[in-house]
DNA sequence: CGCGAGCTTGACGTTGTTCAACTAGAGTGG
DNA sequence: CCACTCTAGTTGAACAACGTCAAGCTCGCG
């Protein structure tokens, strides 16, 4: 049951986003008080795209992905690990969530409310200053998508979603993931059945071994390669 | 010269971002004291991507194309139009260009250095909620690219360009472009014979006239449900 | 043992790129 | 004013990449 050795790795709980150092005692004595902690079951919806967010997500536990609704089809923005916001677009823009937002294990959320998160960063600019670096390092990672996505062929687009699960999301490069063909193939932005062969292709040359929901990376220079020149 | 004639329509001069209304006195000064104003012709680099930001630049006058450099495949990110920041992305990260721009029109560019930036972020979280405005409003039409490039096909692309460039760059039906097929191309993802086919095919369904850099919509709408549906 | 969902595989069709030929227009020199 | 050239743009045909369809497989579960 490697599965359950590395979800538990992932299992830690994560109290306060680190920004919150920031915060002074008295405020954090507010968070303590208007707090929400809501727990959901995994496949349960978080939160839904143009809806009113009154609260933004901090996820304290569990995984979750990010996704954008529309019409049939739906576009997977990015999985969310534990310790990461959820709704910060909707800060000084239209107030709405501009996504949706799914658990893919169990997930421990915590609510803050959306005036106090502004009222924060307004008393407390070293707040605003790591949020404006958090949005910051998630409009890079946009740039890294969308130059993948329009450059890049099936094998690169691959290779950079296991580097990117690997580097960013489990720290390790032997791990199990929750998600099915289906939400792996739109990560990478492909079909089900394209994903499936270049699982094949990529076991067969012996970079990886995939097997179920479980990988191990044995030649993460050459996936750096196939990443490069797509 | 319908292209003059537009041009002279974004040739107005911006003397400041808007969000400096919320300076002080004493900072506009520092301001006035300490900026730097550079003229680009067109087609000169205004900043390298991986260089350090000594300065955010903030887009008086002209048009510039953001873009990624990569060995050999270029990716155009955004168009910057007179009022923008440019660089944004270097507050707070690792202080580097994480793009380049070059002047498609003849620019004026303010150097506003860094430190001083984030020194007005810290002493006025206005200009802090502000600037977070302006990164989630990025955000959200970068999730707009991704979005369009991962579902949809050439027309839905081209149409996209199309209806960003009326709505969001000239505000208008009808105007000229500074941009070769070559770069219109990038801008849509997709070859320059696709982007040609394409626009003689919207041309003969008289939805548009697109003849050399001069373009009229004639049917939104079209346009609009095209894009939804790919 | 049989069922069904998720996954895999091959055959085929569609979409879009590449290659190559061609055209139009702008600049140059005689 | 006319050939010449050069570049940007267009067009058609071949080809590659990828998605779709349909069939078969696997494995957990009743």
């Amino acid at each position: 049951m490697t599965q359950n050795l590395d979800q538990e790795n992932n299992n830690k709980t994560i109290q306060y986003p680190e920004c919150f150092g920031f915060l002074s005692n008295k405020q954090l004595e507010i968070v303590n008080n208007s707090r929400l902690d809501i727990f959901y079951r995994a496949g349960e919806t978080i939160c839904k795209q143009g809806t009113f967010a009154s609260h933004i997500l901090f996820l304290r536990k569990g995984l979750a992905k990010v996704y954008i609704e529309s019409k049939d089809k739906n576009l997977i923005l990015s999985i969310a690990p534990a310790g990461q916001f959820i709704g910060l677009t909707a800060l000084f823009t239209d107030s709405t969530f501009h996504y949706s937002a799914a658990a893919y294990e169990d997930c421990e959320v915590c609510l803050l409310d959306s005036n106090m998160m502004k009222s924060f960063i307004f008393k407390n600019p070293k707040l605003g200053a790591d949020i404006i670096r958090k949005l910051n390092e998630s409009t890079i990672r946009s740039y890294d998508r969308i130059f993948s996505l329009s450059k890049k062929n099936i094998p690169g687009r691959f290779s950079d979603l296991i580097l990117y699960l690997s580097e960013k999301i489990y720290q390790s490069d032997s791990f199990s993931f929750p998600f099915s063909r289906k939400e792996m193939a739109e990560l990478a932005s492909m079909s089900i059945e394209s994903l499936s062969r270049v699982i094949r292709d990529f076991n067969r040359d012996g970079s990886i071994t995939l097997k179920g929901k479980n990988i191990e990376i044995h030649d993460k220079d050459k996936l750096k390669k196939i990443s490069l020149n797509g």
